[in-house]
DNA sequence: CCGTATCCTCCTCGATACTG
DNA sequence: CAGTATCGAGGAGGATACGG
């Protein structure tokens, strides 16, 4: 058998998972990161610790069920701590985990992305809406 | 009124639209960023037009109506360019924009997060479900 | 070949009320 | 304060069959 070259290793080992096959257990963790409340989540942990009730109102509009279920999901994965300080109130904290921080650039870029070009998919789609009503009356 | 500094206006400028609030129109951009099958979709227009038909075949397992469905929502957003092909049979390719092309790197980036780290997020699950478990005997 | 149309099911998600 | 429990609506998404 051929011996493979250190780049061919570093492919394959790179290959190992592949999220296009519809069984690689990648892709059903890509579909995990593509939640719709994830991103914020992370990207409100990212300068540092926040209490449950913090997260509720840095994520505008996330409802308690969802909150807790996606945190739940996080600590799961390993991408955050949840650290119950019994005091009176309770209160607990969710902080990053090494894990979640390395996720921090990927999903802080997407909803960068998204602030900032939000204008020219507005353009976008003002273009395609009046082309395709055209279309309708041809 | 007090002059601004640029970094002020850089800042000013970024933080026009805001994805942690809950009427913001970058929400729901993100959240159709956050879509199932848009990132790989777009990772798999990467090197160039593809066909419908290599498309389908590209993204494992997702179904004619999903694909046609997201690949609209794709074109309304101004992320890919859709041309007809009037040949027999007919062709039709579908190829990023430079816009999609902009969002590429971050839509690239999340795919390979979850393909390279996948090992990591699978030991921190066994690890979760035996701690939840234990706590369910005590 | 490239879709569209239809049906149908699941399951996400929000609203609400309640508890340790 | 930090959730949990329950209900219910709605939409996402698959299967299938068909059309241009």
């Amino acid at each position: 058998m051929a011996t493979r070259t250190v780049a061919e290793q570093r492919r394959q080992s790179r290959e190992e998972y592949d999220a296009f096959l519809d069984a690689c257990p990648s892709r059903k963790l890509l579909e995990r990161l593509s939640d719709k409340w994830v991103s914020l989540i992370l990207v409100a942990l990212a300068d540092g610790e926040q209490r449950y009730s913090e997260l509720a109102r840095s994520v505008a509009g996330v409802s308690p069920k969802m909150l807790t279920q996606t945190l739940r999901n996080l600590e799961r994965d390993g991408f955050v701590i949840r650290s119950i300080i019994p005091t009176v109130p309770i209160r607990v904290d969710y902080q990053l985990t090494p894990l979640g921080r390395s996720l921090l650039p990927v999903v802080s870029a997407i909803k960068s992305w998204a602030e900032g070009h939000m204008d020219e998919v507005q353009v976008a789609r003002d273009h395609y809406d009046i082309a395709t009503e055209q279309n309708l009356f041809r």
